[in-house]
DNA sequence: AAATTACTTTACCAGTCAGTCAAATATATC
DNA sequence: GATATATTTGACTGACTGGTAAAGTAATTT
């Protein structure tokens, strides 16, 4: 062992999931992400690689965090199904009326522009993807619906990023738990 | 007037809106662009304007065409609701099985990349959306279930651009339908 | 045929891109 | 304190970006 590193791995995956999520793969330069991070160029390459894996691994901090959190809410047997379905849906609601809701949904995000030019970008979103499904089975036991709910869902996420506001995502949510 | 313009302005239009569907505003540089009109730089720029302004024209092209059929096959009368939707919600089942399906949605596509951060986008895709919403609530007379389908309907395509087959299609369409 | 007009081509611009590398810096061990 | 090891920095590269503008070309008008 010799000198240390500086910077905190938290933050430093934080902000690179951050930056990719705002601006997207192409929208993002090495300046916006030393900015974010605070790092340079060098320590980037040294510590993570080039620009594809720095993305990857947003990609993989936001299936740890924002994925995970959402799998664990459609785990929790103390919410009825309904409402946690419900509290799914929110999540366009909510999103609606903030700025940060309109970065949408990081595994939309990539879906729509790397996943079909890039075979690791895809194979993550879809594996994030379906661990969200999967948890969406487990709360309606239900896989063709499973999958619409997953669409509703995606679908209320692209419409916050065209603009619409919450209304239109209340319409959606109210459909949905009609159905379930 | 002097020497007329050599090239078909349709096919321009059409190459435009193509080359901007199937790599984004980011992933389309003048050399893409060049390749794909057979135009050159100075010739584009004397036409259209600049990038911005070609963009918005892939877009125009798009809700002119793309966008139209959808609308006039929804005001089809001769056909039933159900079938109505039905033939909408196909659109992504048919998608999954070819490459040019892998483009997705142009309406999708711009309001994830470039909504958020261009004014003028962001007013042609909404645009867009509610002739396709209004569209929709001509058929099940309904406004809460038209965002609601307009919303799977992109979801379905998002889905598509991730790679997901054609069943998983197949099961959002068969929830829609089992709803109108 | 000459002059005018508009379109097309191409060389060029400054800026930015992702990526590299050697020098500078800081820690840990001996 | 000296040496070895690892991290950080920032200047640098060559390719490419969107955009411009002058030169070249073809058609219409007089």
């Amino acid at each position: 062992m010799a000198r240390q590193r500086e910077f905190d791995e938290d933050k430093v995956l934080d902000a690179l999931r951050d930056v990719f999520w705002e601006h997207g793969y192409d929208g993002t330069s090495y300046s916006t992400i030393m900015a974010a991070t605070g790092l340079q160029k060098g320590s980037l390459y040294a510590a993570y690689g080039d620009k594809r894996a720095l993305y990857q691994k947003a990609l993989s901090r936001y299936d740890e965090k924002q994925v995970s959190d959402a799998v664990h809410m459609l785990h929790n047997d103390k919410l009825t199904p309904q409402i946690r379905i419900e509290i799914l849906m929110t999540g366009p609601v909510d999103a609606a009326q903030t700025k940060e809701g309109r970065w949408g949904c990081l595994l939309c995000n990539a879906a729509v522009d790397q996943a079909p030019i890039d075979v690791e970008t895809e194979n993550s979103v879809k594996a994030s993807m379906d661990r969200l499904k999967a948890a969406i089975i487990y709360v309606v036991n239900n896989e063709v619906k499973a999958d619409h709910i997953l669409a509703a869902y995606f679908g209320a996420r692209v419409m916050v990023k065209a603009g619409f506001g919450k209304e239109r995502m209340k319409n959606i949510r109210a459909q949905i738990l009609s159905m379930i």
